[in-house]
RNA sequence: AGGACUAUAGCUCAGUUGGUUAGAGCGCUACCUUGACAUGGUAGAGGUCCCCAGUUCGAAUCUGGGUAGUCCUACCA
């Protein structure tokens, strides 16, 4: 519409844990073989087949949607050009020493069998238990304590006893008067009877448990770095299933096996569970008399938030990438103005992220990704490159050596990550197709998100595309100039929608309406917590006793667009929704009076029943304005149509001002506007008395038509981009009589304003005709008079102003305010017994002698005075303050002198008024 | 513990750099099947702008402090 080159790439990741993890639960319930039974090979096959057919909910629901992208270039991060992407990038950091193996400590699901990331942990608040355990010292030492008590034993606080097995220390804190001088000393840990050192470090917390901690550094991320400060080897003693080793693992503070340690541990916790380990243990210190504490705590424990078991922290070896590198340039994108974030303050939560970035872990030890190109030889040599033929040839390994490929594949943000350059052709750039992609579509423009994704998505992908695409001067790239950042939708009582809460609202049954039977089926149906089934039904039934009835496409993009303010979540409304679908009617029914006035009642008819277009004449044509030839026809404009056209200008400033500046919500509030309270509730009354004129010219029939259709024409491109299916649909009949052309409205010009169509004049002229209007309504319904009952009105102290307009727009008033006649009072002439109202100075009488009381009608002008008293007196104190005068700037004086004037004015005609009723 | 965001009509939300009689939709009240539309029309009622203090001639808007709620980050002794 505004006649750029644009593309809306689409596609969709292929969620690995997620993924993997839907997949064996579906062949569990089906009684299938597990992924183990099944092989690798097999596994991912029965993966593909799920992914075709339900992998594609979002992107139907964006089709339904109608959103306008380039279908054709769809991905998906697992398909094979995205591998070359992956590939190529895996291998560039590697050589570029960006990526590197090492064996740290992770985030261990115990149940998905994987590492996970940071992000993927979700802390949750449990009451939980700490217990004091005694360490004996080592070689019968003993000490005083500072009163006087001797001891032989140290006493630390754990909340994960079992972890014990794998300690290697216990930590003092170096100032703690209590225990410093047992820095060096060795004590026992019991079971184990391994001799652990006393060493001095800042992590123990003089405030905090007994001001001992145990030090376990395969198993606690604060100890792992105790660890490493105090030079502590580390044992691990749990499996991948957080079980107890049946023998530890022992390794030195830097990461290699470590053969000097024993991995002993007691036969009787050998094969444990880990919290059937921790209630043995605790037991056993309890009969060694060694338990000396147990507190209540309140605590944080790291769940898994796909896999929903406690997180162990786990010694494993991983790929990392060296984050803080690539964040270097990636947070100097976003401080430079780069990359611009909306609404701006979400900078400050990328910023925190980034600048306290840790290495990043892409490993995951699942089947359903990316495989890691790198091999092994026997030795446990590493190679990284494109396939074993390359590895070999690179490294001059003969044919016998053997090599096996890395069995991880990478997290899923890995490729996500190359999004915007990937889903271009990169890194095949000598493909001259890609090359002008990625001239044309990179960097792109914006990128639309939720909150919860900028560090998953959005940061990687900032740091991944600064590396890899540069200007021809080696400037690195930005993937995105604008992060738009979303709302989200939450339901009535601002709960985020999830499936186990059941109270999601697919987009498609808001669209096309769905039954309370299907509804409930839907959302408590196949549930992996079926006790909640009977609750969420009864919810459901509640709010939705019929169902959801239609509200098609255009109203919940309306309501969207409507609801879409900066960056708040959104507390979804369907009385919103139906208000929206209204206007949606609205805006038909109006077109359907545009093209009853064109073409008639029969044409309108005729193709409403036969599902057809109405076939637009020549006649009808003509009839707009519009000359076969394709000139002009003559036309005289009135009043009205100058007007509308005039309003028209302005809300297409404010609309592109909107959409320039993503307030949508503005937008669509302005197209909400203009439609209704302008183009329908006035400019359609004010065309009938035009049209229906036996005595109007046929240039002024034509030029109140043409304008109809043509502020119709204009108004449809204008809402276009929130509603596109009705205005499209409405445009295809408007377009020729607009004298317009082309298949499809998508591809019309946007309306651009035009400054010699702004008529202040008429503006002003038309703001009268409704104040006067109003005013005669206002006496209607205030008399109770109906609106079919014609009146007599007389008009009061006009100026020449009034008196033009009076005349000009005698039609416009006798029609639109159900008049009878219209006379204005001379000097000397009688006060009939009247109700007034006031527009400006000049006051319109409505004579009602036998309507009237009165007593009712000076109290109600007395009430006017009142409420005007109060403006009066608020506007006079304000310009009685010396420093207002003084300081205000002259322009809001002189409005506030205005405004008192006017209020006195009218409150001075009131009076009269009052005196003159009281008179009669 | 640190941080962010939110608090405006019965409900869902606007209110751009301080100057409005504080707005919209829905709901509510009264009247109305007038030749686009009852998914409608006309006219209304309805608000200590969470509380307190400050800056200012002037605060829904700016500052500080509270209260309540939502969320994020960190924290398993």
């Amino acid at each position: 519409m505004l006649g750029k080159k644009s593309l809306w790439q689409v596609g969709t990741d292929h969620a690995g844990i997620a993924t993997q993890m839907v997949v064996e639960r579906k062949l569990a319930a089906e009684g299938q073989p597990d992924r183990h039974a099944l092989g690798r090979e097999e596994f991912t096959r029965k993966i593909w087949e799920w992914k075709e057919h339900s992998g594609g909910t979002i992107t139907r629901q964006m089709r339904r949607l109608g959103n306008s992208v380039d279908w054709e270039t769809e991905r998906f991060t697992m398909d094979d050009g995205f591998y070359k992407a992956v590939q190529e990038v895996f291998i560039r950091l590697y050589q570029d020493g960006l990526i590197y193996r090492g064996k740290r400590l992770v985030n261990w699901d115990p149940k998905l069998h994987t590492a996970i990331s940071d992000l993927e942990v979700e802390n949750k608040d449990v009451k939980g238990k700490m217990w004091h355990l005694k360490y004996p010292l080592a070689d019968g030492l003993t000490y005083t304590d500072e009163d006087g008590v001797e001891h032989s034993h140290i006493t630390v606080a754990t909340t994960r006893p079992e972890t014990m097995l794998g300690d290697t220390g216990v930590a003092v804190n170096p100032e703690d008067p209590r225990y410093k001088h047992l820095i060096g000393k060795e004590v026992i840990l019991p079971f184990v009877e391994r001799r652990i050192p006393i060493v001095g470090d800042e992590h123990a917390d003089m405030e905090k448990g007994t001001g001992c901690v145990k030090i376990t550094p395969a198993h606690d991320f604060n100890d792992y770095e105790v660890g490493k400060r105090c030079k502590l080897p580390m044992i691990n003693i749990l499996t991948f299933n957080a079980d107890i080793r049946e023998e530890a693992q022992t390794f030195t503070t830097d990461g290699s096996v470590n053969n000097d340690l024993s991995g002993f541990i007691p036969e009787k916790y050998r094969g444990m569970e880990r919290f059937a380990a921790r209630k043995a243990i605790v037991a056993d210190f309890e009969e060694a008399g060694l338990l000396v504490d147990i507190v209540e705590n309140d605590m944080v424990v790291p769940y898994g938030d796909r896999g929903g078991v406690v997180i162990e922290p786990m010694l494993t070896d991983q790929w990392y990438v060296d984050a803080k590198t690539l964040a270097k340039p990636a947070i100097e994108a976003v401080e430079n103005g780069d990359i611009q974030f909306v609404p701006k303050n979400y900078e400050n939560m990328y910023f925190s992220w980034m600048r306290d970035i840790q290495d990043w872990c892409i490993s995951r030890q699942l089947w359903w990704g990316h495989r890691i190109p790198a091999w092994y030889d026997e030795e446990g040599n590493v190679y990284v490159g494109h396939d074993e033929a390359e590895i070999r040839a690179a490294n001059h390994l003969a044919d016998d050596v053997e090599l096996i490929q890395d069995e991880d594949v990478l997290d899923t943000w890995f490729s996500s990550a190359l999004w915007t350059f990937g889903t271009l052709g990169w890194p095949n750039l000598d493909d001259p197709e890609v090359a002008r992609r990625m001239a044309d579509f990179h960097p792109t423009d914006v990128l639309v998100t939720g909150f919860d994704i900028i560090f998953f998505w959005v940061a990687r992908m900032i740091m991944m595309t600064m590396h890899f695409c540069k200007d021809d001067d080696g400037t690195p790239q930005v993937p995105f100039k604008t992060v738009y950042v979303t709302g989200l939708i939450r339901d009535e009582v601002g709960q985020k929608m999830s499936k186990s809460k059941g109270n999601v609202l697919d987009p498609l049954d808001m669209i096309d309406g769905i039954s309370l039977d299907d509804l409930l089926q839907k959302r408590t149906g196949n549930m992996m917590q079926p006790q909640l089934a009977e609750k969420i039904g009864k919810r459901t039934q509640k709010e939705f006793p019929d169902g959801i009835t239609p509200h098609g496409t255009d109203a919940l993009r309306f309501t969207l667009a409507a609801m879409a303010s900066t960056g708040r979540d959104i507390n979804w409304d369907m009385k919103r929704l139906e208000g929206y679908r209204n206007f949606c009617n609205k805006l038909w029914n109006a077109s359907r009076y545009v093209m009853l006035s064109v073409a008639g009642e029969e044409a309108v008819e005729k193709a409403a029943a036969e599902g057809t277009q109405i076939a637009i004449t020549d006649e009808m044509k003509a009839a707009c304005g519009v000359s076969p030839s394709g000139q002009g026809e003559p036309v005289v404009l009135s009043l009205a149509d100058r007007w509308i056209i005039s309003r028209l200008q302005h809300a297409e400033t404010e609309v592109r001002r909107h959409l320039d500046q993503y307030r949508f919500d503005m937008a669509a509030q302005a197209l909400y506007e203009f439609i209704w309270n302008e183009y329908c509730d006035w400019y359609l009354e004010l065309s009938k008395p035009v049209l229906w004129d036996k005595n109007a010219s046929e240039e002024e029939k034509r030029g109140t038509l043409g304008t109809l259709v043509r502020v119709l024409e204009a108004t449809l491109r204008l809402a276009h981009p929130i509603i596109p299916f009705i205005t499209e649909s409405i445009w295809q009949q408007v377009k020729d009589l607009a004298g317009k052309t082309g298949d499809t409205i998508m591809l019309a010009e946007y309306p651009a304003p035009r400054d010699e169509l702004i008529d202040a004049q008429a503006e002003a002229d038309i703001a009268w005709l409704q104040g006067v209007i109003t005013a005669v309504r206002n006496i209607r319904a205030e008399k109770n008079i109906g609106p079919s009952k014609e009146l007599d009105i007389i008009l009061k102290d006009g100026d020449d102003e009034d008196f033009r307009r009076a005349d000009e727009n005698q039609t416009f008033l006798m029609k639109l305010a159900k008049l009878g006649k219209i006379t204005w009072f001379n000097e000397g002439d009688t006060l009939p017994m009247a109700t007034t109202q006031l527009v400006g100075q000049m006051e319109v009488l409505v004579p009602l002698a036998d309507l009237i009381n009165k007593d009712e009608e000076i109290a109600r002008l007395n009430k006017e005075v009142e409420k005007l008293d109060k403006e009066i007196t608020r506007i006079s104190k304000k310009l009685g303050n010396e420093g207002f005068v003084a300081k205000a700037p002259a322009a809001v004086i002189e409005k506030e002198k205005d405004k008192l004037a006017g209020y006195e004015r009218d409150q001075g005609k009131i009076k009269e008024q009052i005196e003159a009723i009281k008179a009669l």
